[in-house]
DNA sequence: CGAGGCCTTGATGCACCTCAACCGACGTGG
DNA sequence: CCACGTCGGTTGAGGTGCATCAAGGCCTCG
């Protein structure tokens, strides 16, 4: 049911200086809006990248809390545990994306955090992101909006969960991934599912056969093509109008 | 359908100078481990206290955010529309909680909240509460947990919603608000609801008969008895053993 | 080439939704 | 005062969307 289970940790560390001015998702991750010496002091905090092969664990959930990532590239799903066993996905995260938020009130885990695929992620201390938000304010200000921008994603899982149908949910899991893609420069239109249907049933709040079914019907209708893990939009809007239609 | 709407701006505010050193949700609320000039800096920042009666609007979706406000007495929703006229509710909020974390984002508010009765909140103006917090250290880092306890508890919404029957979400709310009473020195096993079947059928993904039904399971098992919007839990016990079991 | 993971599809059952009737509490106005 | 309407809640009957159980096919990778 879990996906390979590697050695969790110690995480490979590559020094090969990190750099936030020159990075290609600075408009997307936590520099947004910086002047030029504000993102080299951001450069110098984040001290290192990781190397997280596809299966493993960034962090698990109860481990203590120190850094938050920012996903550099590959992609990862967050996911917890009920005691009985159950495990619900919380989310999919993509380069620009930052993992870890959920634990500074605890300052401990309360999720795990797997990569789907190889993936490279930027170590931020949060501390030191504490300490330095107090000299740069607009970095603290990015900061406070990306957290609140979580809360908003998550009270929209919360409708879908609520109150959608399969086939809603899942054209707006589609749409979701789709304009995701395309501020990162690929296509909307054409993607790999990093995930198993299972993990987007989990997050979905659906039964992987259902899932199927759901990817088959839309298929049917001439709106997407599927071809396994490989998702091809042939009509946006008639997808668009199957959510709150 | 919905509470009676009444007039939602201006509001009626207080300039009984509200002060944190003597508030006796201070261990609930922001001032949460601060020492006691901190305190008084943070009591100055709150310049006023608001009354929202019952079925009035604490903000809208749209509106622009100035402030979070903390609940000083009463009990509110937040609900989110979509475009076709279904409703979410998103959160119920006591005393000592804060509402507008959403609004961060975008700077503006992304749901309604609304007074379930007679309330009355302090406004925090957010850009001097930044300003704070660049001074206060402590009071920076509380208020990254409260967010990010916030996302934590939404993440426990989004496991009750994919994963749990009827029963169960219902056996968990009741036990959620059973807790937060007991925090603030209220019964943990006697309580009165603020709220409709209809709401808490819409904050749990239910129907309100669901929701009656399930209310109805419960007492005919011994395990709370209900009288209208009055809760009494008689076995907790099983009523924890309801949710994972 | 074989094994196992992932996916699809069908048949069946059930939890919850939907529709509907009814009841009690409350407020209003004759 | 009671008649009345409204709103929130309960309960029943019937329908349905999704879960469950099961079988089989297809990729992938050792």
């Amino acid at each position: 049911m879990l996906p390979d289970i590697l050695t969790p940790k110690p995480l490979k560390t590559s020094h090969a200086q990190p750099n936030c001015s020159t990075c290609s998702l600075r408009e997307l991750c936590l520099p947004v809006g910086l002047d030029e010496p504000e993102v080299e002091a951001l450069g110098d905090l984040v001290n290192h990248k990781c190397q997280i092969k596809r299966g493993e664990y960034l962090h698990r959930a109860g481990s203590s809390f120190k850094s938050l990532y920012a996903v550099r590239r590959g992609f990862f799903k967050t996911c917890v545990l009920e005691k009985d066993g159950r495990q619900q996905v919380t989310g999919f995260h993509m380069t620009g994306e930052l993992i870890g938020l959920d634990a500074i009130s605890t300052e401990q885990h309360t999720c795990d955090a797997i990569a789907l695929e190889d993936s490279e992620v930027c170590e931020i201390p949060f501390t030191k992101l504490e300490e330095m938000g107090r000299n740069i304010p607009p970095l603290m200000h990015h900061f406070h909006k990306i957290m609140s921008r979580e809360i908003v994603k998550d009270h929209g899982v919360m409708m879908l969960l609520g109150s959608m149908k399969a086939e809603e949910r899942l054209a707006t899991f589609l749409l979701n991934l789709s304009r995701r893609f395309f501020k990162r420069g690929y296509s909307s239109s054409d993607f790999i599912l990093r995930m198993t249907r299972e993990e987007i049933g989990s997050y979905l709040g659906l039964k992987l056969e259902t899932v199927s079914r759901a990817f088959s019907k839309l298929q049917e209708e001439g709106i997407i093509t599927v071809s396994n893990k490989h998702i091809h939009i042939s009509d946006i809007d008639r997808l668009k109008s199957k959510v709150g239609g």
